[in-house]
DNA sequence: ATGTATACGTACCGATCGGTAACATTGTCA
DNA sequence: TGACAATGTTACCGATCGGTACGTATACAT
């Protein structure tokens, strides 16, 4: 079983010196490249050189260049529950303000110069294929998105929960996509006030 | 001036055998593949093949790939426009009949299989660099998006125009991503609806 | 028939792609 | 000290990338 090339990120356990991995340097530097710059868009040489480690150092932690686009976002989808959990607990009990505090750090994330969207839409759209590693963990993590929108909305009490989760879900996508597409002042800077007029159409009178 | 290096797609004028030129087969073959599966997935070897021509050929009538990719977009940019004003020439003065006529054939559109979404918003997503020629014609196809969706807005009375265009657009592109993103029965399929709640709850009272 | 211009094909370029073989060096722990 | 695992080094692989030098074929006008 080839288990052992799978990537542990231990952290540091504070005892003397433990030599940085070379599997984790990998991994930073393409979270990185691949979130700014696109996957297809960056070559392996690339990664190592500015991770300052050699080519033969990826290929023991990770199988392929596919499995480390497929690693990478793994992580970024640890990062994305966590924000998501945040504007959850910071709301508790209130989904209509849980998903209003979701959307307005969305909103403002896209008012920065070069913003670049989700990492998760970016390298489905870069992968059509649906077999290719980093688009299954993409359509798993856009999945439990419309998992929750859904739950969400029928918690808030609308009169057709899976509509509104499914409108939430295209107003956040929509924000994705366009904060990268218009620079500063565009579409997305709105989405939380769109979302919230949706919502308010969508409760049960 | 290297003028005559540009493309115009001539119309068979009927008269004896006008040989089909190279550069609309190209310009064809290149349409669909780039469409299909991605700018940056595809190569001008491929191309030319399918297309049954040699690369010099290519080359002779378009400078670049990346100025090939340009054109492809540019055609896509007049197809696209002539769908959207099928859309309103259907409901004329009635701009929110537009509207859904619009994300009507939209919603529908993105329930079949490997839909691949918006040629313009996937060729800004695997080209951030705002200089690269098919970008640019990806972000004016926006704008003009963005333009018009505020302007019909404004002409439904919207309470606040520019926050419900900027709404329409952003159901828009989350339509296109999602789309791709989940098979058949996503998301997108509920575009219209979602679009006409939020209209609703823009309106003048 | 011959000149001229345009369209096309063969063959090739250097660079980069993802990936690997073989071996040397290092640090850790027993 | 010895053993082991992790990382480094160098050199390489075949395939594909975007792009081009250069010769050839065809059409038409004179």
């Amino acid at each position: 079983m080839p288990s052992d090339k799978n990537i542990e990120l231990t952290i540091s356990d504070g005892h003397a010196s433990a030599p940085p991995k070379a599997a984790k340097k990998i991994l930073d530097v393409a979270y990185d490249l691949f979130y700014r710059r696109g996957i297809r868009a960056i070559g392996v040489d690339e990664i190592v050189k500015r991770a300052g480690v050699t080519k033969p150092s990826l290929y023991r932690s990770f199988p392929s260049k596919d499995e480390l686009a497929a690693s990478y976002l793994r992580q970024y989808d640890l990062e994305y529950w966590e924000r998501f959990d945040e504007a959850v607990a910071a709301n508790p009990g209130d989904p209509r303000a849980q998903i209003k505090a979701f959307l307005t750090r969305i909103g403002k994330r896209t008012q920065v110069a070069d913003y670049r969207g989700c990492g998760m839409t970016n390298a489905a759209v870069e992968y059509p294929d649906h077999s290719h590693p980093a688009r299954v963990v993409s359509e798993a993590n856009k999945q439990e998105l419309r998992r929750r929108l859904r739950a969400m909305a029928a918690a808030m009490g609308a009169h057709d929960p899976d509509t509104l989760g499914d409108g939430l879900l295209l107003l956040i996508e929509g924000a994705y996509i366009s904060g990268q597409l218009f620079g500063l002042g565009g579409p997305a800077q709105s989405v939380a006030r769109n979302a919230d007029l949706l919502i308010e159409a969508s409760l049960k009178k």
